[in-house]
RNA sequence: GGCGGCAUAGCCAAGUGGUAAGGCAGAGGUCUGCAAAACCUCCAUUCUCCAGUUCAAAUCUGGAUGCCGCCUCCA
């Protein structure tokens, strides 16, 4: 497949270093808050990367770090009268929760920076050993940016170019502004640990690159993140591991891009922040997922609650076809009626295009539009009524409901019964609109009464009634349906 | 100021040289007691603008305009 590296900004074929085996190491959170939908984007763009890899026969170790030493922890935690171990261990879990309910599987390997402080001295000594770090005799030590030749390789910015930006802070002891901590003497009160340079902690770029080296051979194969991790974070990374170890860090850069809230950025200043939490309140969690992969990672998207309402009724819409189809599948018989040439020959197209366009940089945008190419094709078929009721017509329903199931374990979608999912999307919404439920079903009673008894104008005006409370119904065989449009 | 990205229909959004996917909304039709859902048809001769390269450009080049991100913590 093809990937879109950051490093050498185009898009190249990735073929692992070791043939079958793919390490892919990403950017965790900084356990200090509650996650909010960049965080899920992340997640969720690399969670479906891991998967379609896997899906493709390659054994993929994945390692997802949790940063639980750092300035915001420990201002949290002064804060709200927690230690700092007990404010990251409270979001850790919290982070393990939000993102369990929109799909994303765990980590091969979950790191913890404070359980590798060791590695990370290891390699701030192997730094100072080779004169690409220093400590400046008051418990800190800096990397030594100068000494790196290809620092800003990633970033695309000149060391020239940073440093007329940069200062140096009264009372710090660098070299040159652009130099980066990489261990902090400890202050008063602040969790420490013992090293050659006294008592302090690490510095936050070290803990990615002691831990992406200790979990996986060098070269790793991709790292990712946000795409505001690209600078300083990541640069600083490969200056770290490059330098320590003398040759590449990482082959591919994969940045996903960012969530804006109502075309500004999300943050707290603004008040536009969302917690994954927040929109689940209102929104099935596979809801908020579809919304976060029917766009390519590489492009910011924006989130709107209109937004979140139209990705609604497209899933909607494809779960009325999967209960369709599933229930079509189900005929007890079938002719030998020909069916269309035109139904298979679009439907192995379709097929293939899924495939190609997850192959060109997971465009999983592209792919969704396939999806719903092949769910009007399934509707059409069990629209006509010849062709539906033929072999041919039983087989595509088959292979669609496999092609779902599988695509969807990929995607993180279409997992549920539809039935139990359209009942659970109901409901969700009603509650979201507010209705009366129990007086819906009333009136669905008293109309379904009117109609068996023929009085169609007392059934409109319980249906106008209906609808003037947002609710749609739907007669069919099987009887009436209510849903909001 | 420096670095980078983006600009496609009413809205959202794919598409990196071969003649504009898909979703939502909208119009007409089939079906229906009437509806709804589904299906069919229609809905960008055109991709911010200007110039250029090419047999051919939304896609490449140059310029203009607008929007956004990063340069300080950030997914």
């Amino acid at each position: 497949m093809q990937l879109y590296n950051s490093l050498t900004r185009k898009k190249e074929e990735f073929i692992p270093s070791r043939p079958g085996k793919v390490s892919l190491y990403s950017c965790g959170i900084t356990a200090y808050d509650l996650c909010h939908i960049g965080h899920a984007r992340s997640a969720v763009v690399f969670d479906v990367l891991v998967r379609y890899l896997r899906s493709l026969g390659l054994d993929v170790t994945f390692i997802r770090n949790f940063t639980d030493v750092d300035d915001k922890i420990i201002n949290k935690a002064a804060q709200v009268g927690l230690t700092s171990e007990e404010v990251a261990e409270k979001y850790i879990a919290a982070f393990h929760t939000d993102m369990d309910a929109i799909g994303v599987q765990r980590a091969t390997v979950e790191p913890k920076a404070t359980e590798h402080i060791g590695e990370m001295i290891g390699l701030i000594e192997m730094l100072i050993k080779k004169g690409k770090a220093y400590a400046t005799g008051d418990g800190d030590v800096y990397f030594r940016v100068r000494s790196f030749a290809e620092y800003g390789k990633l970033s695309g910015r000149s060391v020239d170019e940073l440093r007329s930006g940069a200062r140096i802070a009264p009372g710090e002891t660098k070299e040159d502004p652009l130099d980066f901590a990489l261990w902090k003497g400890a202050k008063p009160g602040e969790p420490s640990w013992t090293s050659p340079w006294g008592e302090g902690r690490p510095g936050w770029h070290i803990e990615c690159s002691a831990m992406s080296e200790k979990y996986a051979p060098l070269p790793l194969d991709i790292h990712g993140g946000g795409q505001d991790l690209i600078f300083p974070h990541h640069e600083n990374e490969i200056a770290q591991t490059e330098a320590a170890v003398d040759g590449p860090f990482c082959r591919f850069w994969v940045h996903n891009g960012f969530v804006q809230v109502n075309s500004e950025k999300m943050s707290k200043s603004l008040g536009n922040f969302r917690t994954i939490r927040d929109i689940l309140d209102s929104y099935l969690p596979e809801t908020l997922r579809f919304f976060l992969i029917a766009r390519h990672y590489h492009s910011p998207i924006d989130f709107t609650f209109e937004a979140m309402e139209e990705t609604e009724k497209n899933l909607r819409r494809i779960y009325e076809t999967l209960a369709l189809a599933s229930e079509e599948a189900t005929r007890d018989k079938w002719t030998d009626a020909a069916l269309p040439a035109e139904f298979s020959t679009e439907f192995a197209e379709l097929e293939k295009a899924w495939k190609t366009s997850m192959d060109d940089d997971l465009n999983t945008a592209a792919a969704i539009g396939h999806i719903n190419n092949l769910v009007r094709l399934i509707n059409r078929l069990a629209e006509d009524k010849n062709a539906r009721k033929s072999k041919d017509a039983k087989a595509l329903y088959t292979r669609f409901l496999e092609l779902m199931t599988s695509w969807g374990a990929i995607l993180g979608l279409f997992q549920q019964q539809s039935a139990d999912f359209l009942q659970t999307l109901k409901l969700n919404r009603a509650k979201r609109k507010n209705l009366d439920i129990a007086r819906i079903e009333k009136l669905m009673q008293d109309r379904q009464k009117a109609r068996e008894e023929k009085d169609y104008a007392r059934s409109d005006a319980l249906r106008d009634e209906m609808a003037s409370m947002g609710v749609t119904v739907r007669d069919s065989v099987q009887g009436a349906v209510w849903d909001m449009a």
